[in-house]
DNA sequence: GTCTATAGTTCGATAGAC
DNA sequence: GTCTATCGAACTATAGAC
């Protein structure tokens, strides 16, 4: 029996939580770097409201950049993997999927990831959003690694069902769904500000039956032009 | 004769940079923040890079805080400046502007910004990426101090121009304007590694190219659609 | 307006007991 | 695996000379 396997078997006797620390360190990890950002965040701060000692987070994870690292490996992971068995089951049912069905499946995964979360549901995606916005040397090695393979993916399912979009049209097509998706993960509040309270991004429901319109006509509208 | 109007003159008069040390701590202040965050910028470097003492910033500035919203409302008033002069002739023309010149007039500005500064164009873009994504309180007060009336001339100049949109649809399609307008502004180098080089999101004239296009049909799109 | 020097805080990381 | 205690290295901001 391997000390994974140990600590998981220690983490589910635990009556109060039945989560070991250090799930909870990664759990509360996502909470304070959602607040404050990567800079802003306090491994103290995490250590306080995860309910461990500090030096304990240092024991698991060595350093702040690793802890983070691991935090963004666990659920990166776990949401890609649906979103990876999502498109390719969309491909083995009767016919090419539509383009519309292909964006929904790029972006429910991580809504659905935001609700099952104890507490404030959306703070992964938040990160998400400072990482791949960031020009940094560090940000972009984690969006490579955890996020370009599923981005190749979708780029590859867009050149095969939208015809006549060229595989460098596709990759600005990728980019700019994610753009107008960073609008629904952000959760700034501003489409309430700027439309006196009717707009709400914290409704994910109603924003994806708005982004996906959106972002289809975008799509389509580089078949009628060259490149 | 005011202080504000001598110390320009000074700055005039200087020889070596011909910009007095207040403006040179705000230049430097957008490629620090640009390149390290707000949190993870220090008035250090940014004191020693502009070649000023580091308590001549807490002069002029206080702190760091109001050394921050400083840079973001110098910048950003003479953008903005530029986008309401650009928004407000295209309406002056002999009839209706289209929908894709209002958005040319949106991010231009930007773009220009950029390429006539020193050093890295596109610092100060980088930084608006980095508020406009940030749920925290102090950033978005930010936003809706110095880019929120601003979005609200462009919503009521959409709901003008394209004919059956709601201000609702028009409330979402700037938002989202704004989200794949940050794939140009972010500078994060992605597209080149999806698309093996052949993509670039430093060439700010081909991504307008694309960006334009893609949101007019996004925006369209709204006019077929109920709200 | 500009500088030097430093006070006062807070943070990441380590050492060592249990 | 978990904790307490602490070191050393930053940082912001202020005080005071010129």
């Amino acid at each position: 029996m391997t000390l994974e396997t140990l600590r998981k078997r220690k983490a589910i006797s635990n009556a109060s939580t039945s989560e070991s620390r250090y799930d909870a360190i990664l759990d509360m990890s996502e909470q304070v770097f959602a607040n404050s950002g990567y800079k802003g965040a306090t491994i103290r701060e995490i250590a306080e409201r995860a309910g461990v000692a500090q030096g304990l987070i240092h024991y698991h994870f060595r350093n702040k950049e690793e802890l983070f690292e691991a935090m963004v490996a666990r659920r990166s992971k776990s949401i890609n993997g649906q979103r990876m068995h999502l498109l390719r089951a969309l491909f083995e049912e009767n016919g090419p999927p539509s383009l519309e069905r292909i964006m929904e499946g790029l972006f429910r995964p991580t809504i659905e990831a935001g609700l099952s979360q104890a507490g404030d549901g959306g703070a992964f995606a938040r990160i998400l959003v400072s990482i791949a916005n960031s020009a940094g040397e560090w940000e972009q090695g984690l969006t490579a690694k955890y996020y370009d393979p599923m981005g190749q993916e979708y780029i590859s399912a867009l050149v095969k069902i939208v015809p006549g979009l060229s595989r460098e049209n596709a990759v600005w097509a990728y980019m700019f769904a994610i753009g107008v998706g960073m609008t629904m993960m952000a959760k700034t509040g501003r489409p309430r500000r700027l439309s006196n309270g009717i707009c709400d991004d914290g409704d994910a429901e109603v924003m994806l039956a708005k982004i996906i319109p959106f972002i289809s006509a975008g799509v389509r509208s580089f078949t009628k032009q060259p490149n």
